[in-house]
DNA sequence: CTGGTTTAGTCGGGCTCCCGTGG
DNA sequence: CCCACGGGAGCCCGACTAAACCA
């Protein structure tokens, strides 16, 4: 877009940078997307508006089926409007991100779903677009646009000046010279580094970042309203003490019974503990050097290494297997590095004959005879009888017990990774500049060990110290050091089915059922903000939309040295694609390099949003919300209810959606089938959250041989349709020559290699089974059998081969059993259908779950006492559900839920 | 920003389930 | 025909630790 207007635009317009003018939104409203190849503004004036459905094509882990369902039960969900909302329970209860995958079939709700519709300008005409979008551009848009040019050089000062200001280098960030035009207006988000900009646009907007104030304050009163969370009234122990004895059965420990999550004095507060007490941590064992005969070679020569090099190359050597990062040249080039530096420190290498070798080339590094001895150990002690297997397990128990708990407020707590980090080659994820560098081992000097004043410091090993030793009771870790990668913080804590760490699992499902009471209001707000005057709100109210709706992360800034991977608010311009009128394609690397691929419907306002915070001169790289930060943000959710922050609509989200799903479910089958609806829902959370794993390496042959095998079963349909034909050749007529034919998706050939297979596995039995019996005969001193008596057992397989050879010939096939009649047939042929169908099933789903990783959510964001009314009402155990581990982890929501609680 | 806590995917081991075999 | 057993493929689970979030 081009906008000539720029320059005249009058000074108040100018400023407006910060401030999103009227014409520039009516402006937008028409302008072409971008990358508009669609005429502008044309269609959809009057159209239904937002939210209508898109296929979310893109996910490929979502099939049809799912998708499908997922309409159907979203459906009912929302009727109601936003604006209606404010005053309905009801609709509050929806969480928007259902909507996501609403289909098509919802348009016409879909209009009515949207207040937001009504809100939307009066229609434009396409002349009218043609025109206003030059003219009128708003704001920012003009200084820009003069600037658009220059921009670029521009841009480069605008950094320089925040630079100085922020002296970490942005670079990073590109922050868009607009972004400076722009400063003064977010009294709220505060992005500071514009303000280093002030010089070239002076801003007499003083004033105008008030306007923005108002809001606040309101919210801020809000929040003085907000009540306070309501702890579970604690229930008569009596109650408890039988409630307990029938779950008993689990057979848990069973310690004191203690239920903090009765108990209104836990919870809440900094402190943590008053009384703490344990034995430290578990080093990693020294390095053991590799026997002499083991040796990495150097340009075909094996070296002998000093053993602090050698440990660096038998990292190395020991996850040859691991292709993903051998073959990662930045995981190479960081590991020789270091590997480098090591050697050169301990003067590299020598040959058999005692000569310096000098290493000095990765790729004549062959790591190879590492890699085998490592592997020969590890297969050996697979190898190892289950005894002694057993017996070294007892070993490394007995020596880690006294790690294994401490004692927390007197009270016996596991502790989670009470053993120190091994050193290793670290391996960062995605395209992390320092994946592949050596971890170093850490040194009891590196570590701080947190307890009790009371409490007996655990002894550091021999000839050694500890760092540091603190009593901080708001801490929940008991020791801690620094790694020397990224210099971050490693904690020892407790394990997950401690006492402080449920608490605050607790805590946490607390806190998102309580958004469901603010979640209204919110959702009101921003949709009113999707259209404020101020940049700053405008980004905001966007930005928790998406986040709403489409469970998108906060999106913390992230630094050079990290993996280049965004959440909503660091989302950058190429991560989102526009296609008008109400599409967006989110396509970019999410926590952990995890892609996040999603084609979805938004709000009119919010697609036009999105087009106002990517315009030019934003490109590659420039981010979108440009006035926002995380903290802001959450600074913001945080006036609606203490503690709200964007995480938190994740975990609503899929608390929500859990809930939904599983009221709707009338589990009527068996236990199984429950199971199965019960793993469905979690799947469908599990999407929501864009929980991945990657694809097995088998699975593409299993599902190939699934197929096959499923192919077999409908060629044995064809064969027994064709039966019922031979016995009654009228059928042809009655039933149509279509369901007598073979299915065009199986071919001759393939009918052929299967049969060949078929006979092929008979033969192969035979044989064995041959040579077995010669064997037992042989054994028992009796002659073996001869060849031709094979020979005529093999006859079975030849006559076999033959039938088919025939059938394949004539086309016919002749019934197999005498007393055939075509009741018998259809009877068989029925029972072929269903097992199809049974296994056409099992292979979609195996097919849409290849790579969706369902653990996640059950463990972080389902609240567990929705697993646990669903146990409870369809009866199912909980063991279904809930492994050994989690039923630990969430024994307080086992014990202390009725089916009728709700999310 | 540092420091502390939650969320996340990978990996390897072992368990489960299925099948064929032999009794 | 039933059952125990062995073997193997897949799947589940826990351990591990990286990578988020957030005050």
């Amino acid at each position: 877009m081009s906008d000539s207007s720029d320059d005249d635009k009058p000074l108040a317009q100018a400023r407006s940078d910060e401030r999103v003018s009227k014409a520039a939104d009516k402006a937008l409203d028409k302008m072409a997307p971008s990358k508009g190849h669609t005429k502008p503004g044309i269609s959809l004036a009057n159209g239904p508006v937002t939210q209508t459905p898109g296929e979310s094509v893109a996910r490929p882990t979502t099939n049809g089926h799912t998708n499908g369902k997922r309409k159907a039960s979203m459906t009912n969900g929302r009727g109601k409007s936003y604006k209606d909302a404010s005053s309905s329970e009801s609709d509050s209860d929806i969480p928007l991100t259902k909507r996501r995958k609403t289909s098509k079939v919802n348009h016409e709700s879909s209009d009515e779903d949207q207040p937001l519709a009504r809100t939307m300008p009066p229609k434009v005409t396409a002349s009218q677009i043609g025109e206003e979008s030059d003219s009128d551009v708003p704001l920012g848009q003009k200084l820009q646009k003069e600037k658009a040019a220059i921009e670029k050089k521009a841009e480069k000062t605008a950094k320089a000046m925040r630079a100085e200001e922020k002296k970490e280098a942005t670079t990073k960030k590109t922050k868009r010279p607009v972004a400076s035009d722009e400063d003064d207006d977010k009294p709220l988000i505060v992005k500071r580094k514009s303000k280093a900009a002030p010089a070239r646009k002076t801003n007499s907007k003083k004033e105008e970042s008030d306007s923005d104030e108002p809001l606040n304050k309101k919210a801020q009163a809000k929040k003085a309203k907000s009540k306070a969370v309501v702890t579970p009234a604690k229930k008569g122990k009596k109650a408890a003490k039988s409630e307990q004895t029938q779950e008993d059965i689990e057979a848990e420990e069973e310690e004191d019974g203690y239920r903090w999550w009765e108990d209104p004095s836990k919870g809440d507060g900094t402190k943590k503990w008053t009384t703490l007490e344990h034995n430290g941590v578990v080093f990693p064992p020294d390095y053991e050097p590799l026997p002499k005969h083991v040796k990495m070679k150097y340009d075909g020569v094996p070296v002998t290494l000093d053993p602090e090099a050698e440990e660096v190359a038998y990292f190395y050597g020991s996850m040859l297997n691991s292709t993903h990062n051998i073959e990662n040249p930045v995981f190479n080039k960081n590991f020789f590095a270091d590997f480098k530096e090591v050697l050169d420190q301990t003067g590299h290498g020598t040959d058999r004959n005692g000569n310096k070798v000098k290493i000095t080339k990765f790729e004549k590094c062959d790591f190879r005879p590492i890699f085998e001895h490592v592997d020969a150990e590890r297969t050996m002690k697979k190898a190892l009888p289950a005894a002694e297997k057993k017996a070294l397990k007892a070993k490394k128990d007995e020596v880690e017990a006294p790690f294994m708990y401490c004692m927390w407020d007197g009270r016996k707590q596991k502790v989670g990774n009470f053993r120190v980090e091994p050193p290793s080659l670290f391996r960062g994820r995605g395209e992390h500049p320092k994946t592949g560098k050596v971890k170093k081992r850490v040194q009891p000097e590196q570590i701080t060990i947190n307890i009790g004043k009371e409490a007996t410091v655990p002894a550091p090993p021999e000839g050694h110290r500890w760092k540091e030793i603190k009593h901080d009771q708001e801490g929940t870790w008991l020791a801690m050091w620094q790694e020397n990668i990224n210099g971050a913080y490693k904690y020892v804590m407790l394990a997950a089915n401690s006492d402080v760490k449920g608490q605050s699992d607790h805590k946490k499902f607390e806190k998102a059922r309580e958004l469901k009471k603010h979640i209204d209001k919110i959702r009101k707000d921003y949709n009113r903000d999707l259209k404020s005057d101020m940049m700053a709100d405008r980004q905001r109210a966007t930005a928790v939309y998406l986040i709403d709706q489409f469970a998108l992360r906060a999106g913390n800034e992230k630094g050079e040295d990290e993996a280049d991977t965004v959440g909503c608010c660091s989302l950058k311009f190429e991560h989102i694609t526009l296609q008008p009128p109400d599409k967006v394609i989110f396509d970019f690397l999410g926590k952990d390099s995890i892609r996040f691929y999603d084609e979805v419907t938004v709000d009119r306002q919010v697609f036009k949003n999105l087009r106002l915070f990517k315009k030019e001169p934003k490109g590659d790289g420039d981010e979108i919300f440009d006035r926002l930060t995380t903290a802001g943000l959450n600074k913001y959710l945080g006036s609606y209810m203490p503690g709200l922050t964007a995480k938190v609509f994740r975990t609503y989200n899929a608390s929500w959606t859990m809930s939904k799903l599983l009221q709707e479910m009338k589990s009527t089958g068996t236990v199984a089938e429950k199971v199965a609806d019960y793993n469905a829902a979690n799947r469908k959370v599990a999407i929501l959250c864009n929980h991945k794993r990657t694809v097995a390496a088998g699975h593409a042959g299993q599902m190939e041989k699934l197929q096959d095998r499923i192919n077999g079963i409908r060629y044995q349909q064809w064969r027994t349709k064709q039966m019922m034909l031979s016995i009654d050749p009228k059928l042809k007529k009655k039933k149509g020559a279509e369901f007598f034919a073979l299915p065009k998706d199986i071919s001759q050939e393939w009918v052929k290699e299967f049969q060949a297979a078929l006979v092929e596995e008979i033969r192969v039995k035979i044989h064995k089974k041959f040579e077995k019996e010669n064997e037992k005969r042989v054994a028992d001193g009796e002659k073996e059998m001869k060849a031709k008596e094979l020979e005529e057992r093999l006859e079975v397989a030849d006559e076999l081969e033959a039938k088919y050879k025939a059938e394949n010939k004539s086309g016919k096939v002749q019934p197999e059993s005498k007393g055939a009649t075509v009741e018998k047939m259809e009877q068989k042929l029925d029972s072929l259908v269903t097992r199809e169908a049974t296994m056409k099933t099992q292979s979609e789903d195996k097919e849409n779950n290849k790579e969706v990783a369902l653990g996640t959510s059950k463990i972080n964001y389902i609240d567990p006492r929705l697993t646990v009314v669903f146990s409870k009402k369809f009866d199912v155990p909980i063991e279904k559900f809930f492994s050994k581990t989690l039923r630990e982890k969430f024994e307080w929501a086992i014990k202390s839920v009725d089916e009728n609680w709700e999310f």
